[in-house]
RNA sequence: GGCCCGUUGGUCAAGCGGCUAAGACAUCGCCCUUUCACGGCGGUAACGGGAGUUCGAUUCUCCCACGGGUCACCA
């Protein structure tokens, strides 16, 4: 096919794109950031649910762009029709947004922003094929006729004969068909695709550099693949570069599974003359498959728990789960967060070159820990507002009994919180409710069994006893005072180092007094500072279940 | 099968030619302590294997093994 023949093809094909490549890059002007402004998207399908990948790969592109004053967008590829879920789109953002990851420009619930729409690549149908239509005049694609069948037992003969897969060399059937044999196919109708006519060979190698994976060897690509479906709606591979360049992206993040395409990329954005961004293909996030005992990429079809619908779920604040992946992300962010308690998220000098080459597994462990930390960090009006929305949604019984005296919850929240030394009960929002469910009549149940071992009668006269000289009034000093007056009228011990150098002198020790009080006030073995409690309790509520 | 990426303790990881091979989580022990937490101290535990380069390899090169990814009109 002569250089004339391709350009009446491409008239053929494209008969009512009038536009140029160059009119594009009229219509997409070089942004005007300031020097080393990053600009990066996130690009999801709207597939269904947000995976915990989606949103590593998301906090770095949203941490490059806000690091560097530059623009995180959103992009929606819905390019695949089959795939496409009702909302999806309102569940990415929603989804990225309870993580407070909010692009700066693209899809919106309603509508979308910024200037170099639209951000939906259905809707950028007539763009793609301005490109498609000029690489064709160049001789850069071709159509091609094949139908799935053909394409499927060609497959099927490569894997026979131990061949590469794929279209390409003495496989790509359509690349040298004569313009007549073309014309009379799309005389007939006959449905085709726009396929790529790759100038590579595998025999030659190119280097790269990603950020992450450092330099790279890969192999050139020689596949024709395709650039337009026969619905006229191109591939990831077409989208990505024309999107990326008129958008311009300066960093793209992505999986490392879209390293093999790279060279089909990085060749497409040679032949189109555009400047290729900056990959960072990230490691991919593993876990230890339950049933074979081996790590294995995360999915989204076997693992639905690591949908970031379970994390809301059970709880565990936004905050965490963005701490937690940066650790992951650069492991001296634990580091940082150390030395820099009170310091927002934010001013975390994130790294591209601190970023692991390898999978990492997610470690749920790991998660509560982080999790714990954040929350101690909280204040209790602050965790009681978080407690109190989480609830709403997943526990209403939960969130009445909360907020019918918030003063009372928070003041329950602001034990042992702030100091030096601050519990760390909670990792989720989940582990509240048992904490301090004791603390409201509807929920407290006394478990008996938790009652240390001494006898009967003791526990009865302590608990009568305890009555007479309960005052709320006591400071915990006072009062822990007097707990170690009682002991003697039961031959307990007050002195706990005596009491450990020789047990078996006496019935018990003052812990064991204690903690009679302690299962007949909160009907456990385990609960923040008795005094306190007993304090916030009041006397009434304290007497009462002492009666018991 | 081709191509590509990866391999430091149970897990996440520092390391970027010379170190008694950090740290965190988990785990175990001790201490603190009225319980639980918190905190403090300490312990167990690692460079996949083999060649080579080098005075010297966890670090560089090659081979192998293992793990992972990918080869769609899905992204």
């Amino acid at each position: 096919m002569d250089s004339l023949q391709c350009l009446e093809l491409a008239n053929r094909l494209f008969p009512d794109i009038t536009e140029t490549p160059e009119d594009m890059e009229a219509r997409y002007p070089a942004r005007n950031l300031p020097e080393g402004a990053k600009v990066t998207r996130i690009a999801p399908s709207p597939t269904g649910f947000m995976h915990l990948g989606n949103l590593y790969g998301a906090l770095v592109d949203e941490r490059l762009a806000h690091q560097s004053g530059g623009v995180f967008y959103l992009r929606i590829e819905d390019t695949d029709a089959k795939r496409a879920v009702e909302g999806g789109v309102r569940m990415i953002i929603e989804a990225f947004r309870n993580f407070s990851l909010i692009p700066d420009e693209g899809a919106t619930i309603d509508g979308e922003i910024g200037a170099y729409g639209p951000y939906y690549q259905r809707q950028r149908k007539e763009i793609y094929h301005v490109f498609a239509k000029s690489l064709v005049a160049r001789g850069y694609a071709y159509p091609c006729f094949c139908t799935e069948e053909e394409l499927e037992s060609m497959r099927a003969r490569q894997e026979a004969a131990k061949e590469n897969f794929g279209y390409y060399g003495p496989y790509a059937v359509w690349r040298d068909r004569s313009f007549e044999e073309v014309m009379t196919k799309l005389d007939e109708g006959t449905p085709y695709v726009v396929r790529f006519r790759s100038p590579g060979d595998i025999s030659h190698k190119i280097r790269h550099t990603d950020l992450v994976k450092g330099k790279l060897e890969l192999t050139e690509n020689d596949q024709d693949l395709v650039l337009l479906k026969s619905d006229g709606i191109p591939t990831y591979h077409f989208a990505h570069v024309i999107d990326d360049h008129l958008m311009g992206t300066t960093h793209v993040v992505r999986g490392e599974e879209w390293l093999p395409t790279l060279p089909m990329h990085l060749q497409m954005f040679q032949v189109l003359g555009f400047k290729p961004p900056k990959y960072l293909h990230t490691a991919q996030l593993m876990k230890i498959d339950p049933e074979t005992g081996s790590k294995r990429k995360l999915s989204k079809r076997k693992d639905p728990e690591l949908a970031l619908s379970f994390y809301r779920q059970q709880g565990y604040p936004s905050a965490s789960v963005l701490e937690y992946l940066m650790t992951m992300l650069n492991s001296n962010f634990e580091e940082w967060r150390a030395a820099n308690p009170a310091a927002p998220f934010e001013s975390f000098p994130f790294s591209t070159n601190k970023m692991s080459a390898s999978g990492g597994l997610f470690d749920l462990e790991k998660l509560t820990d982080v999790s714990k930390n954040v929350i101690s960090r909280m204040s209790a009006e602050q965790v009681y507002e978080e407690v109190a929305s989480w609830a709403q949604e997943f526990d209403p019984d939960f969130a009445a009994l909360l907020t019918r005296d918030p003063a009372y919850s928070k003041a329950i929240l602001a034990i042992g919180r702030g100091g030096k030394k601050p519990r760390k009960d909670f990792a989720r929002w989940e582990d509240v409710k048992p904490y301090m469910s004791f603390f409201f009549d509807e929920l407290f149940c006394c478990d008996r069994t938790q009652m240390p071992a001494l006898p009967e009668e003791t526990i009865c006269r302590i608990l009568e006893d305890y009555q007479g000289i309960y005052d709320p009034a006591d400071d915990n000093q006072v009062w822990f005072d007097k707990l170690k007056a009682m002991c003697g009228r039961y031959g307990l011990c007050a002195d706990m180092k005596a009491y450990k150098k020789d047990p078996s002198a006496y019935a018990g020790s003052v812990a064991d007094l204690s903690m009679v009080l302690r299962v007949a006030i909160t009907g456990r073995a385990q609960s923040p500072d008795l005094a306190e409690v007993c304090r916030l309790l009041g006397r009434e509520r304290v007497l009462k279940r002492l009666c018991r």
